[in-house]
DNA sequence: CATGAATGAGACTTCATTCAT
DNA sequence: GATGAATGAAGTCTCATTCAT
């Protein structure tokens, strides 16, 4: 997923110095309108307009509104995968218990939702009609989901989780559970949430639906974490 | 939300007996073309024409697609919470564990969202874009959510869910699981997955995830609490 | 033009009683609605619905739009050119003056045209595009018009008026004069004027136009040729 | 009043050569559409297509039939208030009487009206119901009657117009006689009139009205001028 | 590479008018 | 007489996309 962009056939891969500088401020242009108007409103001359370029030049280096959306939301959803820059997250020495695990891994998700917040609401919506985003949104769920899955039956054969569950069906309900979640309370406004109280009830959640035996947690160590931000 | 359904006025209200009828064609037809073409893709021709009308008439009763999707969907949200008729589900007599009445509502939603599966997957699409068919959407949502909520909170006040937990939040977080998996599943065809299993999977995880004890039910203790709504 | 409604074909002259005071509603209405919304945004329903009637009523009595339209024209236009009832004129068996009789007329006209200002704003717009409405203008303008050349004729024989003025044409722009400043003040806003003074100032020009010496009128003159229509 | 044409911004200003006259041949097309049918027949597609365009192109400069009529209109307008070329209009070095001006005045008018007469009658018509359109036939008025209103206070001041009169009322009451008289007579049709002849009568008229001296015009310079077009 | 003018298919929407009841 | 549902022609307007410069 790392290079795609350009190569799904995007019309011209740029050769010029140049032409590279257009088609990133393009992409740039398209995903301030698309987060601006939604993808439906959003039209292909604002998106060239943004960009201080002419409309023809926009089929220079895209195919149509689809797939230059394709490639912002892939962009996205890398940036929604990305591997930590672990020092942020404290040592990564220390070995973390399963419930800090999925903590952390619910908090960047969040976080990183919410920095994208417009942007993955157009994502949603767009992956409603558009078979290639949803795709992408599920290879990204795939990444999540599989990571967990894995996880989930590891700790399921070491009896630390509850055995009656299927590892690939929790994982991907616990996945959803989180991502819509996130969507309504973020994208949709449905309700506010004080955004760490948001994380620990959902990892709880996620926890306890393993099964997952409290293992001993040094005590107090829930206390002392509880102020970042 | 009981019975908004063509409240909102739309254009005119029917005065005469064919007038009823021939509104009710037109939401009958609309809905086989937004489950058949999706809310974009329907015009409103074929809505009128569906309905063996005039695209003239389709005005007489409403002003725009929006308005007559909102009509639709706010019907099926009514479906989607609509109370059972009990006879279905066995024995209303005997008193259900906590587990069983869960179980028992996600096997509901989950049936009464595959039975319209087309339909909610128009009605995810377009509450992406559409305030009132949103607004609709969270209202369903409200009552599972609550009637989960109160639950729990009865469930935490006698000791058997995780006190850490906020209710409302938790009956957020897992309404969204099931509604979420429910569309994945049923709508966008991400997996497949066997029907009962799935029910079974998803009410395990929602049990576990209260931290429900697979206590044995001081038998009775349902009966008092049984008149909710 | 007395009782003309109806007889152009109308489609049905209202036999039942009934039937004329439906007839009327609908032409009070129509006036209504016509003064509300000018005559291009006036719409059949709004007529029969402010006339308490459905829309296919109407079509009992007129044939369209433009022939309601015709016959609130024409009342306005014979309430334009109706004679006095000379009562509030002062004493009738005094005669007036050539100055005083412009001026009592030049009166009488802006005193209707204002009291059915928004009505004679509707005609104008409507005599643009509809040779029917034109021609009642036009009848109505004849009546005056006729009137003033006689009168300046005789004048004119008499020694009062500039010779070099062709009656008729005097007529025709005088007329003009003071039909278009009504509608430019009354109905279109143009400016400001107080009601007396601009009928003196009307007069005065109209006077001095023809070249009206300030003459001692021979008195009696007026109340020969007073039984016109 | 002066350069507003195109002001008003309409949609695109065009950028290149070929866009102005793109631009220009639109309003050349709506022209003469609107000339031969009128405003509310006049449809969008024929302008277009007068134009040799595709009816989207006409988007590309103007919003709406409104628009581009408002255009059009100003144009009119501005060459109605047109500076003389005053070459034909005999020796400018020779002081004119008051008479003299308000007759080249009137003939001028009449001249331009008469030549786009057509375009006049719809610019009559548009302005009773749209706004920009009457205030631009206002402004022009003005031009005309704030000129007069100048002139005929001076004169008033010297003695040679009727004391009672007020100038600025006169002024309107005299240009709506000259205006509505040629929108009568040039665009409905309603007589015939020589067309030196109606220049006099309207000037004696108006001169008349003011209460002008006959400034002892050197006898017969009436007549020599008295052969034009 | 970039421009921006031009295209044109196609959906929406209105409302005067008809007609069965 | 009155109703009001139904009609359907026709014009407006959008905007993704092409193409000559």
């Amino acid at each position: 997923m790392v290079d795609v962009a350009g190569t799904e056939d995007g019309r011209s891969v740029p050769r010029s110095r140049k032409g590279v500088r257009t088609r990133a401020r393009l992409i740039d242009a398209a995903k301030r309108v698309f987060e601006r108007d939604g993808f439906l409103q959003a039209r292909i001359v604002d998106i060239a307009e943004t960009a201080d370029l002419a409309p023809g030049t926009f089929y220079h280096y895209f195919d149509s509104k689809e797939q230059i959306f394709r490639e912002v939301a892939e962009a996205q959803e890398e940036r929604l995968t990305a591997p930590a820059d672990d020092d942020a997250d404290g040592p990564s020495d220390v070995p973390l218990s399963a419930y800090d695990r999925i903590r952390r891994s619910n908090r960047r998700y969040l976080e990183r939702y919410r920095d994208e917040a417009a942007l993955m609401g157009v994502i949603e919506q767009v992956s409603r009609y558009d078979d290639h985003v949803n795709a992408a949104r599920f290879a990204t769920m795939k990444h999540f989901v599989e990571r967990a899955e894995r996880s989930i039956a590891q700790l399921q054969r070491e009896g630390h989780v509850d055995p009656r569950l299927d590892p690939a069906t929790a994982a991907d309900a616990l996945g959803a559970m989180v991502a819509r979640f996130a969507e309504m309370w973020l994208v949709q406004g449905y309700r506010e949430y004080d955004f760490d109280e948001a994380v620990d009830q959902l990892s709880i959640l996620w926890a306890n639906a393993l099964g997952l035996k409290e293992q001993p947690e040094p005590p107090g160590r829930l206390l002392r974490r509880r102020k970042p931000r």
